[in-house]
DNA sequence: ACCTATTAATAAAG
DNA sequence: TCTTTATTAATAGGT
């Protein structure tokens, strides 16, 4: 309606682009207002629009919010009951899944920032005089789950061949017979069964694709029984620099 | 726009307000659609008619799906850029809080809990034999804390007073200078100059307000470097019934 | 429902 | 961007 008659085609000009919709919205909203006003009948205009878009702009459900409450509570009864049940359903199954998907990606998102971390270390990218006390904690938390993952492992041999049953009776004894000594101390002893077990350690310690080479001493480090104090058990056997 | 000007005031009569609501109805949905066209932008009317009125009448979210991810792919690479930072960044940020928040609980959970266990423990109404690996870990936690609340409060001592100084070093260096000597094996020596230190660890302990009874094995334990390799700590101290 | 005189909306220019 | 104006689009009232 003006100079020229305006085909239905998406307008590729920016700047006329911009002015039309300027216009049209107001047109819009204002044409929607007046067949509420003339007809008596809530209306409700969203426009998702892309240029001040945050904000969807929205024409008016006619006077305000009370005549659409009380739409609803006039409503037939049931009807209301059903649409509140859907809603909360919908809502209720919406949460119980985004939930399920945060906590899952969270516990994929610190076991790998863990073993990155604990792949820097090792590696000597990093030292552990850099380490924050939560990082620590969590190093020990992996290390522990690999603790026992190797000491399943073992109980599987000793069940099974039984070959390594000395070193591993003397490691499982940790648990099973509670020693006075300190179970700081290196569990492995230096002996001719030794070097069996510490292969067995290190493929299983490798075993999630990370693939770094143990050093004896983190060899042992793994199979020790470990604090939570923070750094001071780390300290105490590594030469922090 | 037509043969009169129209006020804009409900319609009284019946048949009028019909075909004008009708007419109206019609040109508002295809300004609508017209608006989508021209800007490429998503509308959506909605009007609550009470003639036919149980299914609202709503005027399309243009065409389906793909052209709002048309609408996206054609978007400026940079907008296009910016706006997934946008949401990275909302998300991350949310993620954030949400562990924050989670965290927080969890940890404060786990410490009442463990602290009720630890109550009854002592007081009798639970024997530790009846502790899962996980509440001994976690037992063992909360006195770790409690160690080094201990040993921090000892250390005021000593740099201030300096008169509990020979039992202090002799506790303090277990973390401190990480000994092979088994911190299993008490740390405080049965001597004159126990009494003040163990009436200044029970003080200690109580402190949270659970305020149970302290027995001098229990002091000691409190007051040992623990491990968190399940129940071999306990085991070692406490007869198990 | 169709017609059409009339008004309202608005495209393009200033 | 806001205003003006020529032109088209919407539609009120009658048929």
């Amino acid at each position: 309606m003006a100079r020229k008659k305006v085909n239905l085609v998406y307008i590729q000009n920016d700047a006329t682009r911009r002015a039309t919709y300027k216009k049209r919205k107001k047109g819009l909203i204002k044409k929607a207002h007046e067949l509420s006003t003339l007809c008596g009948v809530d209306t409700c205009v969203v426009i998702y629009g892309q240029q001040d878009p945050k904000p969807e702009v929205w024409a008016s459900p006619n006077k305000d919010a009370r005549q659409v409450l009380a739409q609803f509570k006039n409503m037939p009864q049931l009807d209301q009951c059903k649409k509140m049940v859907d809603q909360e359903g919908f809502l209720r199954n919406n949460m119980t899944k985004a939930r399920e998907r945060l906590f899952k990606v969270d516990r994929e998102n610190r076991e790998l920032e863990t073993k990155l971390l604990m792949h820097e270390v090792i590696t000597g990218q990093r030292s552990l005089s850099d380490l924050t006390m939560a990082d620590m904690t969590a190093l020990v938390c992996v290390m522990e789950m690999r603790h026992k993952a190797v000491q399943e492992r073992l109980n599987q041999h000793r069940s099974g061949a039984g070959m390594l049953h000395n070193v591993n009776s003397e490691i499982m004894i940790v648990h099973e017979e509670a020693p006075h000594v300190a179970p700081m101390a290196p569990a492995v002893q230096p002996n001719e069964e030794k070097m069996p077990v510490d292969a067995e350690v290190r493929s299983w310690l490798n075993h999630d694709g990370l693939s770094f080479g143990c050093t004896e001493e983190m060899t042992m480090m793994m199979m020790m029984p470990m604090g939570v104090e923070g750094a001071s058990a780390f300290d105490s056997h590594f030469a922090v620099n």
